[in-house]
RNA sequence: GUGGCCAUAGCUUAGUGGUAAAGCUCCGCUCUGUGGAAGCGGCUACGAGGGUUCGAUUCCCUUUGGCCACCCCA
C-alpha cells in the first residue's frame, strides 16, 4: 500500500456547509457591501454589529416551536462559566437585544438599524443553503405600529436587491394578524381540517396539532384541494389588523411596487405578527427566497423588554451572489494597474523594491512579478495585466541611474533618468 | 434528522480489476536584455479508512464532502 503521504488530508477541508470566500469571489462581496452602504445611507439606516454569539435564551425565548431554535442552533462549549452560548442563527433578536440593553428604547423618532454578518444554522446543506451564511438585515424600531414602516422595510429590501441589478423581483406579502385574530383563525382552520384528517398527508396531520399555519404551505398533491377551500386568514383578521394591512398595501400601491398577495405565506419564527413578506427572483426561484421579513411587535416583550413596535427584512447574501451569477452580473471591478515594473538581474532586483515603493507613494498604480527572474515572463505578466507602461530596469540602467519606459501598445521605448521617474511616468499615463 | 445521486490534476472532464487520458491554468524551452502568436516539453489527481483479491482508482462496507428530495429556510 502506498498513500502514506496523504495522511491527514481529510482534515484539510472547511466544515460541512461552510465555505471560503476565495479571491475570485471577493468582487461580488465588494459590490454587495458597497450597495448596502449606499442604500442604508439613503434610507437612513445606521450600522450595528452584534457578536457572532449570544446567550441561548435570546433565541430560545422567541421561538420555542420553531425548527430554527429547536434543532438548528449551534451550542458552543467553552472552558468558562458560560453554559449557554450559541452561534446566532439570525440577526433580528440580537439587534433587539442590543437595542434594549443600551437603552435606545427612549425613542424620539423611529430608529433604523442595519447589519451585515454571518449567521449559523445546523441543517443539511444544499445549493443556496449553508451552515454559515450571511445576512443583511434592516430593522425599524418605533413607538407606534405605523404601517408606513412595513412598507419602508419592504422598500429598502427590494431596492438593495435592485441596486445589484437583479431583475424580475417578486414580492409576496401577507398578514398573519395579531395574537387574538390569529388564534381565532387557527381555531377555524383546525375545525376545517378536523374532519379531513385522514385525507391529508402525514406531515399535515402532524402539523395540524403543532403548527397549523404550515398546512397552508404544504406542497403535497393530496392536500391541494383542501388548501384552496380552506379559510383565508385575511378574511378573519380583526379590524385593527385588517386596516393595518390595508394601509401597508396602499403605501406599496403608491410606490407602484408590484406585489403578490400570498395567503399561504407564513413565517418560520414565532415573533412575527401582521405583515410578513418574501422576495424572490424569477431567475433563481429554486434557491428559495432572496429576502424575507415582517413585523415583530412581540419580540421585545418576549425577550423581557418593554413593548417596541418593530418591522424589518433580511437578505441572504450567498443567494444574492448565486442570482447575480445566473444573470451574469459581475462583481466590483478591481482598479487596474497602469504600470508594471520589470527587473533584469540581481543588481537591478536589489533596487527595484525601492523604485516600486517610490512610484506607489507617488500615487501610481504599479504592479510587478517579483520572484520571476526571466524578462520574458515578467513582460508576459505585464501584458496580462494590460498595463499602459512597463518600466524595464537592468544592469545597464543601474549604472546609468536610468530606466527604460516601454509603451505596451506601440512598443516604443525611451530611457529616462531614475530621479525623474515619478513625474515622467505620471505624464505618460494621463 | 430521513432517503437518493455523486467524488479522478488548481479548474472542467475521459477511462480501466494490472497505478490513468485530455482541454484550460501554471512553469519552462524554441527566442541567453523585451510581452501579445505558434510549436514543444514539464509539474500536479483517482477524497479518507477498512475489506474482497496475486493485484483495487475500478467491486463491497464505513467515513468525509458536494448535490437533490423530504423537512425547513436566507
Amino acid at each position: 500500500m502506498k498513500a502514506k503521504k496523504k495522511k491527514g488530508k481529510f482534515l484539510l477541508q472547511s466544515p460541512k456547509g461552510m465555505h471560503d470566500v476565495l479571491p475570485d469571489e471577493q468582487p461580488y462581496w465588494e459590490k454587495i457591501k458597497k450597495a448596502t452602504e449606499k442604500i442604508s445611507e439613503s434610507y437612513g439606516f445606521s450600522r450595528i454589529d452584534t457578536p457572532a454569539m449570544e446567550n441561548a435564551e435570546i433565541f430560545e425565548r422567541t421561538g420555542e416551536e420553531t425548527d430554527l431554535i429547536e434543532k438548528q442552533m449551534y451550542y458552543v462549549k467553552t472552558k468558562g462559566k458560560e453554559r449557554n452560548l450559541v452561534l446566532r442563527p439570525e440577526g433580528t433578536a440580537p439587534t433587539m437585544r442590543s437595542f434594549l440593553q443600551h437603552g435606545f428604547s427612549r425613542l424620539g423618532k423611529p430608529l433604523k438599524l442595519y447589519y451585515f454578518g454571518p449567521m449559523f444554522r445546523y441543517e443539511q446543506p444544499q445549493a443556496g443553503r449553508f451552515r454559515q451564511f450571511h445576512q443583511i438585515g434592516f430593522e425599524i424600531f418605533a413607538s407606534e405600529d405605523d404601517p408606513i414602516f412595513d412598507a419602508y422595510a419592504v422598500l429598502a429590501t427590494v431596492r438593495l436587491i435592485e441596486e445589484l441589478k437583479i431583475k424580475n423581483l417578486i414580492v409576496q406579502i401577507n398578514s398573519i394578524g395579531c395574537k387574538q385574530c390569529r388564534q381565532a383563525y387557527i381555531k377555524k382552520l383546525k375545525e376545517y381540517y378536523g374532519n379531513k384528517k385522514d385525507k391529508i398527508c402525514k406531515n399535515c396531520q402532524r402539523r395540524l396539532a403543532a403548527r397549523p399555519l404550515r398546512l397552508l404551505d404544504c406542497k403535497d398533491e393530496k392536500c391541494q384541494p383542501f388548501k384552496s377551500e380552506a379559510p383565508v386568514i385575511l378574511d378573519k383578521l380583526c379590524n385593527g389588523c385588517k386596516n393595518h394591512f390595508k394601509a401597508v398595501l396602499e403605501y406599496l400601491d403608491e410606490l407602484a411596487m408590484p406585489y403578490i398577495l400570498n395567503h399561504y405565506l407564513v413565517r418560520g419564527l414565532d415573533y412575527y405578527n401582521r405583515t410578513v413578506f418574501e422576495v424572490f427572483s424569477e431567475q433563481s426561484k429554486d434557491i428559495g427566497a432572496l429576502a424575507s421579513g415582517g413585523r415583530y411587535d412581540n419580540l421585545s416583550e418576549m425577550m423581557g423588554g418593554k413593548k417596541i413596535f418593530a418591522t424589518g427584512g433580511s437578505i441572504g447574501v450567498e443567494r444574492i451572489i448565486e442570482t447575480m451569477k445566473s444573470f451574469s452580473i459581475t462583481g466590483a471591478l478591481k482598479p487596474k494597474s497602469e504600470v508594471f515594473l520589470v527587473y533584469i538581474g540581481n543588481e537591478a532586483k536589489k533596487k527595484s523594491l525601492a523604485i516600486f515603493e517610490k512610484l506607489r507613494a507617488a500615487g501610481v498604480r504599479i504592479s510587478e512579478s517579483f520572484g520571476k527572474e526571466s524578462l520574458k515572463a515578467q513582460l508576459k505578466d505585464a501584458d496580462k495585466e494590460q498595463v499602459k507602461l512597463s518600466l524595464i530596469f537592468g544592469q545597464r540602467e543601474v549604472f546609468e541611474e536610468s530606466i527604460i519606459v516601454r509603451d505596451m501598445k506601440t512598443g516604443a521605448q525611451e530611457t529616462i533618468l531614475l530621479e525623474k521617474i515619478a513625474e515622467e511616468v505620471k505624464k505618460r499615463i494621463k
